[in-house]
DNA sequence: CGTGGGGTTGATTCTTATCAATTCGGGTGG
DNA sequence: CCACCCGAATTGATAAGAATCAACCCCACG
């Protein structure tokens, strides 16, 4: 996604809200000037720690994980190119989890100050951001309910449409950048039962799958079976102002 | 809560981040200005449905849920008074949840577009509902450790500690105005198994429930179980602009 | 060649769901 | 006042799903 993107994954990912004049484009842009580079399965900010900046991701995949007192992880959000880490910690002062990477990863970290100046410079980003902050929470309300109300092999089935659709890929395959330790983590399951759910979704002529590579064969059934309704990916207000 | 505040239980919830100016005030109560009555347990807006309002609460409780194909339901939300009902919905032009109330209500609908007025007339009333969004979100980030990584006694007990941490009652007793369906709901659990976690947690001594009416005898011990952190109801941060 | 991380598979246990029966308490109508 | 009814909570028995523990394989990499 952001290999066919020279510019900016950050502006592309805000252009799918509303048209940006060039005045709002240059203040996202700037937000990207100081890109840093991350290695893979390393962390980027810790769990308690100062909680003072945020980054843009420009090439590679993140996530958010908390992790229990006895030692158990949840994996919280999977961010990819053009999305904001550590948006919603903004009304705390530390971090209530950790940022890490999955793969090496370009990503450039900014104050939160930068966001005041943004919201002062440019109200109709404002409204953007307060979009992209209520398309986060849509996400993360399909995660509850996958978590909650879907058994273990819908919970897979789920998560590999949803990652389809959201790397935009139209090809039928694509890779997966997590081992079965960290999905289970994501999905609330043991890395033995993503091996075993992974096998039936297999056997049921859904996909293939080898470590990291996935294969779609039926997306269709994957579909049916996960209960996938992708309108809370897809915006459509037209809530925004207008320029 | 919204008993002691003759006022506007909207202005308290956002003066929580931030001391308000008149206008800001005005603007804020200018959400309430035209207050309905709803009946308890009946719906306030259907998933699916369009959305183009928002809601204040007034007085009462409501939540949010989302109902499967196979008729599983999940409770998404619990509001209380001084809420606003249906922010995180603003980017879809459908409701993707169903709103509705837990007791008789008072609440005011407003439509999507005044948010818009309030942005331009009053810069820093959205860092607040920007701060407000993303504290919701941590409550939801918490809603899926919850869910995915505790045990029923667990669950039951984190939610117990922190339905009385957000009613911000001093006394160790309160009325949680749900059912056990609508728990189980709430917690993914089956109404049967919140029965049994009921009283688990009253032969540990920890509290005794009668229907809705909740004795918390053990506090401590109800956090201690339930590794419950209050860290993520608390707003520590002074990112939001001075006036 | 070893070594180690990840994946797979089998056996067993644990937690929670499901189904069914019973109780309790609050209305309602005779 | 009493018989009845109904929704909710409780309790018991059983089943399903997932976790855990353990062994083994595969393969990339030193």
């Amino acid at each position: 996604m952001s290999s066919t993107l020279p510019d900016s994954c950050i502006v592309h990912q805000f252009s799918k809200f509303a048209d940006l004049n060039e005045h709002e484009i240059n203040l996202l842009k700037a937000l990207e000037k100081d890109p840093r580079s991350y290695e893979a399965d390393q962390p980027m900010a810790i769990e308690g720690g100062k909680a003072e900046r945020f980054f843009t991701l420009q090439s590679g995949w993140a996530c958010a994980t908390r992790t229990l007192a006895d030692g158990q992880r949840q994996v919280l959000d999977i961010f990819l190119p053009g999305q904001i880490l550590g948006l919603r910690e903004i009304s705390f002062d530390r971090n209530l989890s950790e940022f890490r990477t999955l793969t090496e990863v370009k990503a450039c970290p900014f104050p939160r100050q930068r966001l005041t100046e943004i919201f002062d410079q440019a109200p109709r980003l404002t409204d953007l951001f307060f979009l992209i902050l209520a398309r986060e929470q849509s996400m993360l309300i399909e995660r509850v309910i996958n978590i909650g109300r879907r058994s273990a092999v819908e919970r897979l089935a789920h998560f590999i449409v949803e990652m389809k659709v959201r790397l935009n890929v139209d090809t039928d395959k694509f890779v997966l950048p997590m081992n079965q330790t960290i999905i289970g983590d994501t999905l609330s399951l043991s890395s033995v039962h993503v091996s075993r759910t992974f096998k039936v979704l297999r056997d049921q002529g859904l996909l293939e799958s080898n470590n990291g590579d996935i294969h779609i064969l039926d997306l269709d059934g994957l579909i049916e079976i996960s209960g996938f309704d992708r309108n809370y990916l897809d915006s459509h207000s037209n809530w925004a102002r207008q320029d």
